[in-house]
DNA sequence: GATGAATGAGGCTTCATTCAT
DNA sequence: GATGAATGAAGCCTCATTCAT
């Protein structure tokens, strides 16, 4: 009767599609107007299907936070394996330069993460009782704080730079978006960000 | 059985009343994560008085959105009365600083509404079915292309200058209320734009 | 700020506007379908100026139904005060048929009272708690019962005949109504009821 | 809390269940009157319960009202298969009434369907935006032109005939049903048909 | 282990009606 | 006498979740 072919897969490749798709989700409609209705069509499977690899709604939200953070410390593990022997020094400001960089190549690599964590940051902003409110409060202090480190053997102001630094990745990512990507992204973060560390052309009228 | 007081008022007292708190819930919530019984209950009347006077969910958004423009509109017009004769000459780059820094300190004046704004933006952003996305597609142009008007008579990349104060306005307040306003939000701002109009201090390393 | 103009009117004109605009409404919706919302607005008033004038959705209904008694007995009279002296002699079969006739010229003139009766009455059939159900009860069987009596002078099974005549009237109204008074109704049913009659031909096929 | 025990059952008995009662609640209370909820309590199950099987309730009308013309074709069906060899030649007056026998026949066998349709048919009779108008629109067309065909062949006026064949079978229902189905139904059709076609006994009074 | 029928709560909206002004 | 702001009860529908099979 049902024309949909009931597809059997192995239990680990159903939950990657299943994370996969909920990233994707969660990024279109944020949190409260994602549903696990939609979700489970989108993976051509049913409702009760659905929770029984994830407990719930929520459970599926902490899931896509965690391989948010998972993701992003692969990548510094892998700009960390970059670092060539013969590149820039560890903590010299090249290096640092080079990890700013790497922080907006990220974003073009996993723009549907991207999204999901503009989106949801957002919602998440005002209210406290958001089930990701604590964690994106956790992450913008440790972000802010990474930066500073970064930043402070170099510039005297490395908090405000942070937080400019900050304010400019996301800012632009919005933009990106608004745009349909329809600009270089990393090339328009590198020039904000030399801008914002003072290292392009000064004028003066 | 209720001691519930019918409580009349007059029309335009409590629709202004309805607005406001429909601009505070928005941003505290979403669009999604809105409902009218909560703004009912805020308002402390019934369900079915609320949609008396707004006819429904998206009317109110809709209502909330026109909103913002009319502030934003009366804001420019503010700036225009502002300019004081022996003030700086219109079209001139002090008259562009200026402006932004109007911009900024809106934000600092109207915080309930810029929060709506960034919000309702990213819940947007990825879903051409949310009632708002329309408004946002076209505020993004419409604002890109103001900036640019403003600055392509002082500086040559007026375009991608346009986005990096764009991005870093929306940044700048995301991280604003991420800190729960604990940073001086308009110096911050008028020192970022400083740096990305070229106008700070230029350091070679 | 409403463009609507407050139109002031004598009460008993706007009584009889209600009144007919209700006639019209129930017509075409039936009671379940009517709301005092649409009513009101049809008569260009508001919702609690029209239960000034009539206490209860109920009310409406009956005011309606004993609208619709009302004309029909001035038909009726109008026909008595018709029977012209030395036209068909009171009790004949002539005068039977004329008021046969009668019938069907008073449902072409008042086609929205009809249509009213119609559409509640079948409404009301399998439902004992509709607020029309007893009047078309009753309804049914005084009219059953003046119909045979005016047959049973002239026809054996004038019981019959008058349910003949009485399903004749109600089905033809339908399917007058289904084809947008789209063909002779008073003809139509002149010549129906003289069949039943067996005043036509006669075919032996 | 609630003693209700979860009833769980065979999707293809409970779909025929819920719509068993739809037709029994819609010959009831008509579209407008009929309310999901009611239909749910009667036929045990919840709100959402139903709401699986069925997607609306005008999903609901248009499913009944599907099984209306399924049963009535099976019903001309079993008359094709029923025209016995040494029986009335077909085209023939006689095959003709019998399939005007079979009509009757048949609103005797199955009274709920035929309730449906004499409400529902008249509720959206003025009604355009009724959901059901269409159905009945094209309903009266197809059904006048299948009597006028049956009839063309033995009468000349077989449209004028169709027409009040048609009338009377619904007139007749109606009447039957205010009686509580108080007289014989076939027989009571079968002599007013054949008056119709002018089989009967003339008088000339 | 996996499915999908079923639940219960809640959301938006409509509606008849009330009642202060 | 008349208005229209406000209520409370449904109504349709969606949703996260449970649970029997």
């Amino acid at each position: 009767m049902k024309a949909r072919v009931r597809e059997r897969r192995a239990p680990e490749e159903r939950r990657a599609q299943i994370l996969d798709e909920t990233i994707r989700l969660l990024g279109e409609r944020g949190y409260h107007g994602f549903t696990i209705q939609e979700l489970a069509g989108r993976c051509g499977i049913t409702n009760g299907a659905l929770l029984y690899y994830f407990r719930s709604k929520e459970d599926l939200l902490a899931v896509a936070l965690r391989e948010y953070d998972r993701r992003e410390a692969a990548v510094i593990g892998a700009f960390a394996r970059d670092l060539e022997p013969n590149g820039p020094e560890e903590g010299s400001l090249p290096a640092a330069l080079k990890i700013l960089q790497f922080l907006g190549i990220r974003i073009v690599a996993e723009r549907e993460l991207e999204r999901l964590c503009l989106v949801l940051q957002s919602e998440a902003l005002g209210d406290p009782a958001h089930p990701a409110h604590g964690f994106f409060r956790e992450r913008e202090k440790s972000i802010l704080d990474g930066l500073e480190q970064l930043l402070k053997p170099h510039r005297d102001n490395a908090a405000e730079l942070a937080r400019e630094l900050f304010a400019m990745v996301d800012g632009l990512t919005l933009r990106w978006m608004q745009a349909d990507h329809g600009f270089e992204f990393v090339a328009a973060w590198d020039r904000a960000a030399a801008k914002l560390l003072g290292l392009g052309d000064c004028k003066r009228d």
